[in-house]
DNA sequence: TAAATTACCGAAATCGTTTTCGCCGATAAA
DNA sequence: TTTATCGGCGAAAACGATTTCGGTAATTTA
């Protein structure tokens, strides 16, 4: 098979009689070439199909143009959407993303952080896996200046930049809608809580409950490992072989919340009439699901934007004074059928 | 704020008293170096801290152990699943994943094709762009001998590596299965027929139609743009302002599909008894729509996987005798309320 | 007219690895 | 003993772009 070989700047040179530096100039509009030349490159440039190798370009500037994502797990909604915004923005930058999902095991996590930084990547964009607790992992890109976004599962004590939503007021006002909707035994589908975001929304929920005078009961709150399906299965069934099941139920995402309604169809409880339900994420299933699940936006694509332009900000501006920079996104309720009463 | 150095192959090298090469080969397990230098080396390695430069080594072998992939959005079910399985496989073998989305645009996907070849990727996946009908932006990188892995919407005519279904017969399969049901008049949400699923699955459905002496009705075939909901919506209603509308549906996607049941039931007609349907890909809204809709399976992560492994095994063995090397995948009926009558 | 800018451009080092030769001494084969 | 062979390693040239110093000629200023 035929490898054509690539031009280079310096076959560029030899065909226009400079130097090779002069190309590199006259290709990035260095003000000290003459216009003249310029266009001359340029034109030989294109006829010849020069195309820049931006490995070497990266190797002598030592970072590569490129944002590292570290996730979870790619199929998941929030995340998907995620990336898909990170990407945008980079691209629009000349930036590339890659991505490595750690599954949520935290031994992934550090392998991940290793193979990233071992391709000089200029910045990167985490959020934590549901094992993560130490962080030593990360504290290498710290020590060379590579700035990190932390996304919504983020941690405390790193200074770094920080992109997430109010979870504690938006659980907060889940809660309060349900309140608001009459109901007065109100269950929570909770999340490991040394992930900041379900610690958060565990809080709120408590506290919402709390400002409006209704005792808090522990039987109603279930602790989750993952959030699935089948653990909102089996939990909306154990609530409801309680003598005194709930009327409402706050999950602190989607995927469970939708699997209470399936569930308590299946067993005869009518939502919302018996028990109004809300979620979180404003996953696409929240809109598919009979009756449509209420439930929290989570701005997704905005976050991956945003994130990104962390990052290629700090590459322009280089640190700010103040390197802990936390960006909070509004979000809001989206109430559908699930657990409208009024 | 300090930046500390990195450590290169010439501090282990002044440190132990060895030439360059010899840590390069050393750290590499190479043959002609001693057992005991081996381990010398990378204990003064580890404890030094050295981190290897894979930019250097990408551009000295002029190729950078990454794979690239060119997709639609990243936040579909189907690519999100199918960049999981690239991703996982690559990571195995020490492959950095990059992507690139083109939203569905031929000029992104010119933009996107540029980019990757920039980075001297290894390796290039791509599902094309539903725009997409020339294949020049390809050629660059068959001229430097990188593989080419075209998913699921694959090209006619360019010798690469292609994984994809039957779509053919998984459509016979899912119309065989409705006229099994009962069905008489079977209506089509057929994608743009220039991308070979939807042809093929046009084609399926025709071939079903005939062999069972089913006459073809060509109201009853509505050609989607993008097969979207809002879509999905509209042709449901168009087609029950008919005199005769269908007792069935097969749409060449999901969501269209539910959009069909939901729009059904919200015109008071009944799934499946007045109205049976099913999809294609089994994304997770299938499973959560009621009636569950019945689909065909989509083995996206599989076809990840296999993708990588494509390009994984040609960057060891090198071009095969037979370039064209096609992997069909099987593909199964899902079936669930909104088409069982029986 | 002399001095000082300014406009344009070149030489060469550099980024960190990899790899092609080749060298030297030691062992094995003749 | 002589000739191959081989194990273990070093020197130095790549890979392709960037960038720091300059340097020369043309232009402006005094």
């Amino acid at each position: 098979m035929k490898t054509k070989k690539d031009v280079t700047i310096y076959d560029l040179a030899k065909q226009l009689n400079y130097a090779p530096s002069t190309i590199s100039r006259a290709l990035k509009d260095h003000k000290s070439i003459s216009q003249k030349t310029i266009i001359r490159v340029k034109e030989v440039a294109a006829q010849m199909g020069y195309r820049p190798n931006s490995l070497a370009a990266s190797l002598r500037n030592n970072k590569s143009k490129t944002i590292g994502i570290m996730i979870s797990r790619i199929s998941r909604p929030f995340i998907s959407s995620l990336i898909s915004g990170i990407e945008e923005s980079a691209r629009k930058s000349g930036y590339n993303v890659i991505i490595s999902q750690s599954n949520d095991l935290y031994k992934n996590e550090i392998q991940n952080a290793k193979a990233l930084y071992d391709s000089r990547i200029s910045g990167l964009v985490v959020s934590l896996s549901m094992e993560t607790k130490k962080l030593n992992h990360f504290q290498q890109f710290i020590d060379l200046g590579i700035p990190i976004v932390f996304v919504d599962r983020v941690p405390k004590g790193l200074d770094t930049y920080k992109v997430l939503i109010d979870n504690y007021s938006a659980a907060y006002k889940a809660t309060q809608h349900l309140i608001e909707q009459g109901c007065k035994r109100i269950a929570h589908f909770a999340g490991a809580q040394h992930v900041n975001v379900y610690h958060e929304r565990k809080k709120g929920y408590l506290d919402a409950l709390k400002d409006n005078k209704i005792p808090v009961d522990k039987n109603l709150i279930i602790n989750f490992e993952t959030l699935s399906f089948e653990e909102g299965e089996k939990a909306t069934k154990e609530l409801f072989n309680m003598s005194n099941p709930p009327d409402g139920i706050f999950s602190a995402n989607d995927t469970a919340a939708v699997a209470a309604i399936m569930t308590a169809k299946k067993i005869g409880v009518r939502v919302p009439e018996d028990l109004a339900i809300i979620g979180f994420n404003d996953d696409p299933i929240s809109s598919i699901v009979d009756p449509g699940l209420s439930t929290v936006t989570h701005p997704a694509t905005d976050m991956g934007r945003i994130s990104a332009d962390k990052i290629l900000d700090h590459m322009i501006n280089g640190y700010k004074s103040n390197n802990t920079d936390t960006t909070i996104l509004g979000t809001h309720i989206i109430v559908r059928n699930s657990s409208k009463r009024k």
